[in-house]
DNA sequence: CTTACGGATTGACATCCATCGATTGGTCGA
DNA sequence: TCGACCAATCGATGGATGTCAATCCGTAAG
């Protein structure tokens, strides 16, 4: 087999977040519900930070998070997977690694769902 | 004095929150704190429908969103005032209503925030 | 095989938060 | 002035959540 070891997608919803924009017409309970979702692994300082350091180096090991965000290995972990689970993050493990990258649409899809 | 009472304006936050945004490069701790407590107010079903029934109507009596959103009157009093502290809405007091709307720049500024 | 290392999971703990009943404060109509 | 109505505040409560130590699981190196 070759080298890295195949890609494993960690947490990587297909459920697209296509429901209506809150400034246009009143969000359905199950659209609000899931759109709060999302939202919420977005509002944590730890996470934000995790998210814009991951932007700024197109992939980042979840080892090298641990530092620059004062956190224990654990936490860090926990956060990953949030944001994996939202589909803002994916993961793919090569080796003992978990390389981390962004997923911009799912973040394109929030601004849509915010406004205009 | 005229028939409506005086403008006032209710948990105005003036420090615009022109921080980094998260695709660009690694957020600063402030700014990232100060940023997740927006998306905080924001990643809640009940007040992401609040905002979308406001802005479907331009201006919405406190009255009227008990109803809709099948919550308590504090209940409702409780999450206009986080939007509001957020800077996400605005209220102004006639006479015994309180007429709120949505800040349409403080929305664009969290879309900013979360991208390109 | 054994060791070392990265990462996920578990359990515990403290804190925050959404919700509502009860109360209080204003404001209008009678 | 009194009673009705809207809204904010207080206090309590149940549930969600961020954090870390301890542990477990895979993988690579020796």
């Amino acid at each position: 087999m070759g080298r890295r070891t195949a890609e494993l997608v960690l947490g990587a919803p297909d459920d697209a977040l296509c429901c209506g924009v809150v400034t246009t017409a009143p969000l359905s309970e199950s659209d609000a519900k899931r759109l709060a979702g999302i939202l919420g692994a977005l509002a944590d300082p730890v996470r934000l930070r995790l998210l814009s350091i991951v932007a700024a180096q197109h992939e980042v090991c979840s080892c090298d998070l641990e530092a620059p965000l004062a956190k224990s290995q654990p936490t860090i972990s926990h956060h990953t997977k949030v944001l994996a689970e939202a589909g803002l993050l994916v993961g793919e493990k090569r080796g003992r690694w978990v390389w981390w990258r962004i997923e911009p649409a799912r973040l394109a899809e929030v601004r849509q769902a915010l406004g205009a």
